[in-house]
RNA sequence: GCCCAGAUAGCUCAGUAGGUAGAGCAGAGGACUGAAAAUCCUCGUGUCCUUGGUUCGAUUCCGAGUCUGGGCA
């Protein structure tokens, strides 16, 4: 018998932290997020993390952990989530997952093996330098004769994931994809929930949050965490919010321009969000766009999982 | 009032030595196995301001008009 989870699923900007606060509270749960920014510490307007009171409301997981300095992975974030799953389960609770990170999420529901193949920093040092040097082109034909089927899946012009394809066929592992991971985990029962709203009233949210970030201090948290040591290189830092007041305060742009790209990149990021949800098959959309509330909104989502 | 420069995709603009047009951005769709808020792919018909003229043919050249900038009074 497998234990039921709840997740809740969907774009940036959409309300996901109020919605799965208020769907813990009603089934007894904890909060276990599911997105790659939160997680830092000392990251907190612009990855828009749940502030003190809403945590205070609700236990919450896998928010504020992990140093933005520290190297992170997909590979890490499983084995942390899947912990705290079985710690929420052990005390008679129930786990809620929350977040926007398709891949992560991903990790949880599926089998996804990532014993194998690990990285090689410096391998993909000599690959990228090969790849200035000569171009994309002769990465995927080195691809083509170690793992003809993965360069198949791969464009040329994908450097990144033709990088990582080729760490792995290095130690004679072959990346799998998402086709073959269709097998869903065993581990639990995950009851998907989508959140969504009509596109002008998603974008209109994301603009909207993008400025109250400004006035809440975005550019000052960005130029504190460059004050800890953090460069432009480092993973946290390529997060939207960040990369682009960077960008502003080593001179790049003007203020008004580095906004205005966060709320594009937000934008296109939600797209994408999307994109990925939608594949999911057995995921139960709800369009909060077509409530007169969030809290019509809510009783609606808590009455249809009760009957689950 | 006069002079100059513009008017082309939702926006900014390119272009057509005269044969009905294309970039960037915006927007839409998609992919995704250790960086994933990352990385990558696909999608462009619009009275080419209006109207006369020249021409087989005008968005393109010429005239007039309208509007918008800028300058001079």
């Amino acid at each position: 018998m497998m234990d039921k989870i709840i997740v809740v699923a969907g774009p940036t900007a959409v309300g996901k932290t109020k919605y799965a606060i208020e769907i813990a509270k009603a089934f007894n749960g904890e909060i276990v997020s599911c997105d790659s920014m939160q997680l830092y510490k000392y990251m907190d307007i612009g990855s828009a993390k749940p502030t003190a009171e809403e945590q205070a409301q609700v236990p919450h997981h896998l928010v504020d952990e992990i140093d933005p300095k520290e190297p992170f992975s997909v590979a890490i974030y499983k084995d942390m989530a899947k912990s705290a799953i079985k710690d929420i389960l052990e005390r008679g609770k129930m786990p809620v997952i929350s977040g926007g990170t398709g891949l992560y999420l991903n990790s949880l529901i599926y089998e996804m093996d990532f014993s194998k193949a690990e990285q090689n920093q410096e391998y993909r040092r000599e690959l990228e330098a090969l790849a200035d040097r000569e171009g994309n082109g002769v990465l995927h034909g080195k691809l083509k004769l170690l793992d003809p089927a993965t360069a198949e899946r791969i464009h040329p012009n994908n450097r990144k994931k033709i990088i990582r394809a080729l760490e792995g066929a290095l130690s004679g592992n072959s990346i799998g994809d998402f086709q073959n991971c269709r097998e869903k985990s065993m581990d639990f029962n995950p009851i998907l929930i989508g959140l969504t709203r009509n596109r002008q009233e998603l974008y209109d949210r994301i603009n909207q949050r993008v400025d109250i970030m400004v006035e809440d201090g975005l550019f000052g948290e960005v130029s504190s965490l460059l004050g800890q040591g953090l460069k432009a290189e480092d993973v946290s830092m390529k997060g939207i919010g960040y990369k682009e007041v960077i960008s502003y305060l080593e001179g790049f742009s003007t203020a008004e321009e580095a906004i205005e790209l966060i709320k594009q990149n937000s934008r296109h990021l939600a797209k994408r969000q999307l994109t990925w949800f939608r594949r999911y098959e057995d995921m139960q959309w709800f369009n909060l766009s077509e409530y007169g509330s969030d809290d019509e909104g809510i009783k609606d989502i808590i009455s249809w999982l009760k009957k689950k």
